[in-house]
DNA sequence: TCGCTTGCCGAAACCGGTTTCGGAAAATAT
DNA sequence: ATATTTTCCGAAACCGGTTTCGGCAAGCGA
């Protein structure tokens, strides 16, 4: 049997399964199982079918099949606008991250921002209930989280940015920011710093427990003795970075060095130590986390730990593909490693006078 | 007649339009047309119908309700992430304003990221082709944009952030630029420069040519003559803008302001400056457009015309869904100033000898 | 040769909405 | 009281796909 003339995409009326299945005599059933990859139909038709349908530009409407499938392949993120902007550098990689694993699979992103809780709900509840999406990538997770609850009760697959601490039936990716706390303490012990503060962000955020747990077992790693009076917490800007220094550098026998659970915080440090007249890299050594380009402007740059938001993107929205085609959530769970830059803001501690002298009186 | 009972919202499985119209009484029909607003119904049952809707937790899934009506009300952006990233501190706060606009209509945005041509027209065509949104928000315009002559031929609707050379048959929103820099010009000579350079972006961009058309004219109202030696183009990174300022410099009478189209370029002349040991807002003058964050960070403080992104992102989106609500297209077009954050970097010119002399010896 | 799988495809139901069409009941005109 | 319009809703087609079911023809074993 010859072919009858297929007519190429002509333009105008958009090609349609039914125009694809008249113009290879077969049916439209016949068509979508082809299409769709069903065993039951012969290799020969299943190829047929395949190159008609990219010869005459046929691409069906992913709305006429979700409206059988219940499938729309696409996957929402609510971006929160109203807090600290540290992370609004990442938005771009992060999406294209998102974007990238999401274009792999022929599926789509939805993007909403939300300046509050309750906008973020209801964002979330309409997407959900006019079914513009199949699941939901969650940025910035709390400690306890209401969103999983929420979720789960709704029965929408969703997946964390961050861990949680009810993990029952969840799936996250996450960067080991304690990992990194800890590294980063172990890197001051080394250089020889003995009173190293903490400066964390808000203990609500779970990323910030824990980085603090992480700090601790550097401490204890190096045998240096914690002082809850180095610790500090809340600071996630700029402004709130140099306060907190601002504290630790009014102690009776300051830190040497600092841990910051931020960079925006840490680039705050700078502020404060020229406000005090000591010198960042010399006495007063600075580490960072996050990566943020701005760190790599400061003088001396910034010591930190890079994240790669773009591969924490792609990861997730890949994980929560995995999870709405049926895969178990507990099972689609990763972590990565953030890359530790070493820049100049991590230095041995000078042995001024006054150091020295505190150093003796422990 | 007395309501029966109405089944609340019993969690599992989603109320659909059927459910409705059984528990009044009615058909799917007239709950639909009394929902959507039709005037065939009559306030009564119009009211009703609304009531139990609510009440039931009955929200239309917008898949179904695309297969008729073709409508899936959702706009699209491809989002470029490979060329520099001036405008990528913007991105949450422009996602954040067509967000807004879009939420308000109860639309959604799909997002896309690419990092080439080919891949922008892949992804402008998946997402057309499987009718993933109803239109386009086009950033980036170029002066002679290939991606309006393509979506034109492929009838979808679109806008431009910006404005384009072949003005039929489309809307746009953008910020004229070219007031700003001529009010840029207008300032500097009002302090009392003479000689004010002019940093320009990438000219394949319509708005480096309307930005350049607002120098020009700047420099005419001052009565200055224009000196193409004092015109640079293709800097729009930190790096880009401190090459061109250093060739300002080098020239043997240099330019005592120079304004920027672009605010990280005009960073750049920081560095510049610094290195020809030349203050900015002392010996240099320098004025910046965008109103990047960086420039609040800058010493001194970058004086520039600030845009509003998350304006432009909502009149994007307002604009757009007009159209694609039936609109005449060339009456959806509007433009933004941009507003003028007087800072550091623009005063009177110092009278230094040398460039006294020079003055002399025009 | 006959009966029984197996391979392969068509027919038709179905998904959850929207829209067209026609007709009964109520309101108005004659 | 009858004719005519208006008001309002039901019936059914429709949108463009997917999926179930059943049956014909070829292949296989006995």
């Amino acid at each position: 049997m010859v072919d009858q003339e297929i007519p190429a995409s002509r333009g105008i009326e958009r090609v349609k399964i039914s125009d694809v299945a008249v113009a290879l005599s077969l049916t439209k059933s016949t068509v979508s199982r082809a299409l769709n990859g069903y065993p039951d139909i012969s290799k020969s038709t299943r190829l047929k079918v395949r190159n008609a349908a990219r010869r005459m530009g046929y691409v069906p409407l992913s709305h006429a099949q979700a409206i059988k499938t219940g499938r729309v392949r696409s996957l929402g993120i609510v971006w929160r606008v109203d807090s600290h902007d540290g992370h609004r550098a990442f938005l771009s990689d992060f999406l294209d991250g998102v974007s990238r694993a999401v274009s792999a699979e022929d599926w789509s992103l939805t993007v909403s921002t939300a300046d509050s809780d309750v906008a973020e709900r209801t964002t979330l509840s309409r997407l959900l209930k006019e079914r513009k999406v199949d699941g939901f990538i969650l940025p910035r997770t709390l400690a306890d989280d209401p969103r999983v609850e929420w979720l789960r009760k709704e029965e929408a697959p969703f997946i964390l940015y961050g861990r949680v601490a009810s993990e029952r039936n969840c799936s996250w990716f996450d960067f080991r920011g304690e990992d990194a706390m800890r590294k980063a303490v172990a890197r001051l012990a080394e250089l020889g710093h003995e009173r190293i503060g903490f400066v964390n962000g808000d203990l609500r955020f779970n990323y910030a427990l824990l980085r603090r747990d992480g700090y601790f077992r550097g401490l204890a790693d190096a045998g240096i003795d914690s002082d809850p009076g180095l610790v500090l917490d809340g600071a996630m800007t700029r402004d709130s970075g140099e306060t907190a220094t601002r504290k630790l550098l009014e102690l009776e026998s300051p830190p040497t060095g600092i841990v910051f659970a931020q960079d925006m915080a840490a680039l705050g440090a700078y502020r404060a130590a020229e406000e005090f007249g000591v010198s960042i890299g010399r006495e007063l050594s600075v580490i960072g986390y996050d990566g943020v380009p701005e760190g790599a402007w400061a003088s001396p740059k910034l010591s930190t730990f890079a994240v790669d938001s773009r591969w924490a993107g792609q990861r997730l929205a890949a994980l929560l593909i995995d999870q709405i085609r049926g895969g178990n959530p507990e099972d689609l769970r990763e972590t990565g490693e953030a890359r530790f830059l070493s820049r100049g803001s991590d230095r041995p501690p000078a042995t001024s006078g006054r150091n020295h002298a505190d150093f003796i009186n422990l």
